[in-house]
DNA sequence: GTCTATAAGACGATAGAC
DNA sequence: GTCTATCGTCTTATAGAC
């Protein structure tokens, strides 16, 4: 890990809100790609040229930084499925819920890092303050699913595909797809359509380790 | 976090191996709970009731305790499969691939940790040692599901399964099962056997945060 | 085979200037 | 609103004794 600590020049000022913003962006792209503890301050202020104590000076603590990521992915996600199922159906398009919902959460892929913070987030059930917030955050996606059409037996199954998918993005599948045949094979079966053209265009995040 | 530095009571000696071993499944429990970078090496070391300075001493250094911990699971998850498509079926059981495979899945709850870690390894996928490991060791769940009756399809539904299980773990819903209405549903809905018996069954790791 | 002691570095957070 | 400087702590890894 790089010892750099930030010194960024000086940048236009911004409202805090606007800086807040921005930073819970690059929170994403950098908790996504190193984890929660394995992301440092330092990486999160570089990744948006602030400086590091500005970064915990706006959040309180990294903790905070990483529950307000956590947060705006899923507010992020369950946006897109509101918008994916208010839109109107394109012309032989399939209807069903599951695949309406299903592209606007591959299409999330644009917003750098979102699925892996929150994979990472669902991983630390036991810790004392991130667990129980990442609990009611699954929670939430189940009710909101509940809520707008699906049954237990079809959110199960939504969700077990979505969870399946951000393993290979975490595992960064695409990047070994051309040299191992398992993992061709294995990419094939997971994006049977044109998804998988997508999921190579999914913004990368610059080395990070 | 502790900074309690490991300084354990002289311990009987064992065999270099007894020890790798011993502290491998120490391992598995502690990076399950914490993650990669989250786990020290202290914290291996005092669950396995050795010295610190030991557990790097005998795998070189932390990243590569954490391969080893990986290879360990796959290992044990691969030969339960195996068990499973050997052993002769009970009276009335489902003889379903899924099935078989997928109860020997759960009953690996046993081993603390396992389903965790290897959830971590596959969010490290933009690590540059961990990653292309990690995702070697998905493809080779693959490639063993495609080799013992798997279709693609039968072995991406599988796989899914797999991962919100995987999930739900790394959750650790069952703590709020009760509570939470929403949480209890999704909790039947994924546990509609007597699995749910088992996952409340697992092994609790003593507070390690 | 296993430990104690410790060096060297990295990290989160605070203080305070502008 | 944003930075520089810096403290104290935690952490991996090494040295070397038993």
């Amino acid at each position: 890990m790089s010892s750099v600590t930030t010194t960024a020049t000086p940048k236009a000022r911004l409202s805090s809100e606007e800086r807040r913003a921005q930073i819970v962006l690059a929170a994403l792209s950098v908790f996504g790609a190193k984890g929660y503890v394995g992301t440092t301050t330092d990486d999160v202020a570089r990744a948006a040229e602030v400086s590091q104590p500005y970064v915990v000076r706006l959040f309180g603590s990294k903790e905070n930084l990483f529950l307000a990521a956590i947060e705006e992915a899923l507010a992020r996600m369950l946006a897109a499925f509101d918008t994916a199922l208010e839109a109107p159906l394109d012309a032989g398009e399939d209807e069903r819920l599951e695949h309406r919902i299903g592209r606007s959460y591959i299409d999330l892929l644009q917003v750098r890092g979102l699925h892996q913070t929150l994979s990472h987030a669902f991983l630390l059930g036991a810790h004392p303050v991130i667990g129980p917030r990442a609990r009611d955050g699954y929670a939430r996606v189940w009710q909101y699913l509940r809520e707008h059409g699906f049954t237990p037996e079809r959110a199960h199954a939504f969700l077990a595909e979505g969870m399946m998918l951000n393993t290979v993005i975490g595992l960064r599948l695409a990047d070994d797809n051309d040299t191992d045949p398992r993992i061709a094979e294995l990419f094939t079966a997971c994006f049977p359509t044109e998804k998988a053209a997508v999921l190579r265009l999914a913004p990368r995040v610059d080395e990070p380790w």
